[in-house]
DNA sequence: TTTT
DNA sequence: TTTT
């Protein structure tokens, strides 16, 4: 049987404004991040917090969605699959990898009126959002196989964090 | 509020037997790698397969049954949270990132009689297994915090892996 | 191989406050139900929204803790088993099933602030959350497997909800 | 924000062969069940073991790759929703709720060669199988939201099934 | 480096 | 770089 499963779920919040380009094919691609919080007791019993940073991207319809409604610090569910990506380090040469989760679908948490930044133009398209979200959920499974072939060196936009040494 | 969600979830197989080693402080480890595949129609409408690798980590008592039960070729389902784990690169001087997945949970698919290299002992525990699973998953998510001061740096066995600039 | 995978996820509102009752055996449950939503086109191309009700039972000390934390229209992220329960109905002698998500992991989304009925008391417990969230995830996963001789009869105040023909 | 999450997972194995229909407006459903078993000690500390019966739906094209290709006693992962339907009980006059999970991905695990009654024609379709799995995924996610307006009542095949008092 |  |  040739196939399998490979899916990651987030609920966190943006570390960054999506940003988004276009490829030379002409598709959408939004790039951000989001954090995920875990609490756990240290070994003496204290309350410890640990951040998780992912690095999110998404296509098409949903890249244009995202990069429309989310803002650094709104809370979303992101659902996707993993995939690693190499390129070439243009400092060393070497060739290294960054894992990335490709969104099939992203939902927004919590309410519009109690995020910053999020209601600025005071627009917030209520009666359209639910159309949105199912064809950007479309398009989002859609392209992931028409994207196959895109070229796995980083995009433009990537370089200069690169020369940060940052996982994003 | 102050948590959220951070969850992988695959059915693959393994691309390498499982690693099972013991950090200073007494803890086991496992590593292994694990292939997921999917398939897409190209834009010439071609049937293609991508193939995704993981890394997968587990500890506890969990690394010792996934060292014991799985081998190379096994079809498993893993649960876990993503960790992106930095390091530093020894040739270059760099940070450099891995995202593993912390295995928190481990099913063995399909039938133990029908996988390569499985059941060479013919001593596969039947009756034991639900147990081994049911304490797997406990240890698993226990471990999970207890290991969150475990140092960042790549456990001995992983500089070799460097070395050959692959991502696991 | 004796194992398999049972999960539900949900991301919606609370359309009850949470109960909570004690078992005679001194465990605790919460039962309340959660609405989730979802939006699509029908024949004509009109955006429609169907609801789903989902009926939740919280265990041990989880279930204190949806019982002080949530509120009916809070919005959640619920993660749990299925689990169909059946029970004899007293009009009609018969034998009736009822199926529910037994919860494992419950988030609170969003803000506090922001949600109708949360906040009333003022006394969000900040610094604690993490630590209850903890215990109670831990909780849920251990009552799950203790709880499986719970009387599958159902608890006293769901024959009054069977009364209304209503699902719960 | 009107949406949600609304999914269920599943890895267990077919309790029956699917059974494929067509409505009256020409829509295909195979309808079957999965068992989920689960491993747990008592308060003797016993292992004991609990099945899980799950009833699936599927439409359009991946209701009848479930049906050309799912048996009874074949493994398989289920994602889907969960819908609770209402029907009028013939023999008591009330309204009764029976929950499925409607599905929206299928894996086939295990080997075919392994699985009891699956390879009886040898002839499973190597080739074809990823295709066939694409467009059911596909097919699945469309079908949902045009299946809204199927009608509530169950279907023919399941009276007799009431009559035995069975969840399915 | 897996599997079909 | 988020959030509580």
């Amino acid at each position: 049987m040739a196939r399998g499963l490979n899916k990651a779920m987030l609920i966190g919040h943006l570390g960054t404004d999506p940003e988004l380009r276009v490829t030379p094919s002409g598709q959408s691609v939004a790039n951000f991040t989001v954090a995920t919080n875990e609490s756990f007791k240290d070994s003496s019993g204290n309350l410890q917090e640990r951040t998780e940073w992912h690095r999110i991207v998404a296509w098409g319809r949903l890249a244009e969605i995202c990069q429309q409604y989310l803002k650094k610090g709104r809370q979303v569910y992101i659902e996707g699959k993993l995939q690693t990506r190499s390129w070439d380090d243009q400092k060393t040469g070497e060739k290294r990898y960054t894992t990335e989760i490709v969104c099939s679908d992203m939902q927004m948490l919590g309410s519009p009126r109690d995020q910053g930044g999020f209601n600025q133009g005071g627009n917030y398209p209520q009666g359209n959002t639910g159309q949105a979200y199912g064809g950007g959920n479309f398009q989002g499974r859609d392209q992931q196989q028409q994207n196959s072939g895109y070229p796995s060196s980083p995009p433009g936009g990537m370089q200069e964090q690169e020369k940060d040494d940052l996982p994003f």
